[in-house]
DNA sequence: CCGCATCCTATGGGATACTG
DNA sequence: CAGTATCCCATAGGATGCGG
């Protein structure tokens, strides 16, 4: 058997063994604004403050974060122009863009399914509510 | 223009907006146990104890608030078989259904391009390192 | 077997203010 | 413009024990 160690450096991953680094790769990409962020480079690079503004709710602080963690995954690149003041753009590498599908999936299909998850939602509460008086 | 009730109840969703209902949905989606939990149940339907032995390192609680919220959102279906003990069986709704392949990228994602991640992060901190000395 | 309740700590993430 | 630093609180989530 594999022990504590099992994934480790042999194939194939697997992201349902605790220790399994695959498991810090699924926690920064099954994140909400990181799946926002990624969506919204899928059309170009864009600037820090443009990101900022059009994902609406983010913080300035937890903006910066994730793209500092997704540069470090090798999923997003990061540009400095010498312009004054100082341009940043953020694209999407080769690497991250084998995952934008999957991600725009996701986002997506909150979109779409919105309705159903409202009836859904509205189902199970009045259900819920209900056996109260039973 | 829309005030700060937009996207409420209107078409299309929008999952950029701040106070859009999408935005629950997705935090719930693009979530690490929630994903590993969907992806489990695609083959078919588990039992509670055979996912918390499945999905290491979940913990019973968090698995069952997991499983509690999407089932209210209506992705699973939670059948009681008066057994004894009794016997708990979580499966897929045909709306969860529609979001397992989206799920199931992201989670082998995350296996298929682990040493990519790994190499990138490895360059990424080298470079931070190697700063300090300039 | 399937959970819920409680306790407790670590972390996520917002607000604000300051720097290059 | 593009961040970094600090404060500070709400919540996620692990451990443990009990009940149906």
């Amino acid at each position: 058997m594999r022990g504590d160690d099992s994934c480790r450096l042999a194939w194939p991953f697997d992201v349902y063994e605790a220790q399994c680094p695959t498991r810090m790769v699924l926690d920064r990409i099954a994140d909400k604004w990181a799946v926002l962020i990624l969506d919204r480079l899928r059309e170009g690079p864009v600037r820090f403050n443009h990101l900022r503004r059009d994902i609406k709710g983010i913080s300035q602080k937890v903006l910066s974060q994730t793209l500092k963690k997704l540069e470090r995954d090798g999923l997003l690149s990061r540009a400095v122009f010498p312009t004054v003041p100082v341009t940043v753009e953020y694209a999407l590498t080769p690497l991250g863009r084998t995952l934008t599908d999957a991600v725009a999936a996701i986002a997506h299909w909150a979109e779409h399914n919105m309705d159903a998850v409202l009836a859904a939602q509205a189902a199970y509460d009045a259900r819920a509510g209900g056996e109260a008086g039973l």
